[in-house]
Formats: structure tokens, C-alpha cells, sequence
DNA sequence: CAGATGCCCTGGGCGC
DNA sequence: TGCGCCCAGGGCATCT
């Protein structure tokens, strides 16, 4: 579910909420969602009474920062959630997998009723990036890494790969999913199957614009949430950017540039939205 | 290498 | 109401 810009409105939201803080206690209730352990007391005995001293964001994961240099990685998959909860008797909703204690009162939960999502601790990132070694194949993140727009037309050029699925790809670059990749190319006018080494400079760098600008504006307006409300922030409160949707989920209705009807058609399995006219 | 498919899961919506 | 489909923000393995 979460992309880029739901991961970094959580991100933003646990930077206020609980930096600085020790972890009481781990609380897990279901154990398919902390994978990558030998057994569930080895994160856990490595998460409590620990200090988070910062968390930051790749792509779709969170890395919490621990003061023992140990990393606590989240990844909200389809249907995660991560919530933040006042006391500890808060009634724990269904689904609710991970509980951590928090040693100033209050809880973090995790929440996941599809079980994609997963959360482990990795041994501290030694390399300059401080990147866990199990997130080493992801590509570079549109927003903290700036990569610049004749660099990005090289590694479109690079490859002959049709655009939508390597905006999607998280080798290539990390944190674009379904919604935002149809976005992303709607707003530079290019059309999902356009093999990525076709583009013209100019169409190249129209692309980076619009990558960088939408993900930006989808942020404000704390990312999107479907009509499923899978997409919670840790407050509980729904996204606004799914207002702003011009094409996704809209098939038949009016593009707002042209009028003509959105069109909808399948790209490895996932649903794919474009108006023919204007994305070319 | 590029692309398609199926799987991991639960839940909501829709047609019958 | 109920049943059986199909669909869903992700990611990975395995085919052609």
C-alpha cells in the first residue's frame, strides 16, 4: 500500500513523536510479521531498553537508529500500519502483530492484516550510506538522494525497459509504486509502456521534474488513501492527496487536461491508468 | 535482459 | 443474506 510519500509523512510524524525515546518492552503477537530471525526473543532482546536515536526513510522502509548502532527496519508491505497509541490500555485492534512499548509512556503498533509487511533488526550498516546489508539492492531514493536530471537520463538510457515498470522497479529507483508511477508519467506526459531508453533529453528531464514535484505534493498533503483507508498515518488519520489523483483509479472519467476518458489496461498484473491523448 | 505470471495473505465490493 | 468471484498502495521466485 504505503509509498514513498505514506512512509515519509510516518517517518516525519515519528521524528516528533519518539526520538530520543527507550524501548520499554516488544510485545510480538504475530510472528510472520518479524521475519530474517532465528527465533522472535533475538530482536527483541536487541530492541529493549535500547534509545531510537533517529529514523530515516529508504524507498518504502523505515530504519529506526538504535543507540547501539543496530537497526530496526519496517516495511508496511500492502496493508501495514503503524500506530501510535497514548497508553498501553488502548484496546489492541485486529491485526495488531508488533507492540513496542516506549519507556516515556505510550506504544508504537504494528499493525498488518495481510502479512506482506515485515520488520527485523539488522546489524549495524557499516558502509558510508549506513544502508542495511538487506537493503543493499535498492536504487536511489528520488527525494533524499538528488540525483540530477542528466544522470537520470544516463540510467534511463541504460536500459530498454518499459517506463512504468522501472519507476516501479526499486533496484532502479526506491519508493515508487502503482499510484505514483501512473501519476509520475500523467504529469510528464509520457505513456507507461515507452521503452526508457526511446526518450528524448528533454523527455527525460520532464520526467525527473515530475517525479521529484509529485512526490513532493503528494507528501503535503500526507500521501493518498484508498477507498480501503489501508493508508493510515500513526495518529490514525487518512491521507488527502488521493483528491489530487488525475489519473489513477479513474478510469472513464474525464482526463482533466484533455476531457478525453482515462484509460485502463494491465501492466504485470497491476492495474494501469493513462489517457491516450496526452501521454504519448 | 525484459516481461509475464503466480504466490504470499485478509477483506471489501459486486453479481447472482 | 449468502456464496463465489475479482480486486487491492508490495515483493519475490520462476518461467518464457
Amino acid at each position: 500500500m504505503p509509498e514513498l510519500p505514506e512512509v515519509e509523512t510516518i517517518r516525519r510524524e515519528l521524528d516528533k513523536e519518539i526520538i530520543g525515546r527507550k524501548i520499554k518492552s516488544v510485545e510480538i503477537l504475530g510472528s510472520r510479521s518479524v521475519r530474517r530471525h532465528e527465533s522472535p526473543s533475538e530482536p527483541v532482546a536487541r530492541l529493549q531498553g535500547k534509545k531510537i536515536v533517529q529514523v530515516r526513510r529508504l524507498g518504502k522502509y523505515l530504519l529506526f537508529d538504535l543507540d547501539t548502532k543496530d537497526i530496526l527496519v519496517i516495511h508496511l508491505g500492502m496493508s501495514g500500519q503503524l500506530l501510535r497509541a497514548k497508553g498501553t490500555k488502548e484496546p489492541v485492534a485486529e491485526h495488531t502483530h508488533v507492540i513496542i512499548t516506549l519507556s516515556q509512556g505510550g506504544q508504537l503498533r504494528f499493525l498488518d492484516p495481510r502479512t506482506f509487511g515485515e520488520m527485523f533488526v539488522s546489524d549495524p550498516a557499516e558502509n558510508a550510506r549506513r544502508i542495511p546489508t538487506q537493503l543493499a539492492h535498492l536504487g536511489f531514493d528520488p527525494l533524499s538522494d538528488q540525483i540530477g536530471w542528466i544522470r537520470f537520463a544516463a540510467m534511463l538510457s541504460s536500459r530498454k525497459t518499459q517506463l512504468k515498470a522501472l519507476l516501479m522497479d526499486q533496484e532502479f529507483v526506491a519508493g515508487i509504486g502503482n499510484i505514483y508511477s501512473d501519476e509520475i508519467l500523467f504529469a510528464s506526459g509520457l505513456r507507461y509502456d515507452r521503452l526508457s531508453n526511446s526518450l528524448s533529453p528533454q523527455e527525460a528531464r520532464r520526467l525527473h521534474r515530475s517525479m521529484i514535484e509529485l512526490l513532493n505534493d503528494a507528501i503535503q498533503m500526507h500521501g493518498s488513501s484508498l477507498a480501503d483507508d489501508a493508508y493510515k498515518d500513526i495518529y490514525g488519520e487518512s491521507g488527502e492527496f488521493q483528491g489530487q489523483h488525475r489519473v489513477y483509479n479513474r478510469e472513464g472519467l474525464p482526463c482533466p487536461r484533455c476531457k478525453r476518458k482515462i484509460m485502463r489496461t494491465k501492466l504485470a498484473g497491476r492495474s494501469t491508468f493513462y489517457c491516450a491523448h496526452c501521454q504519448l
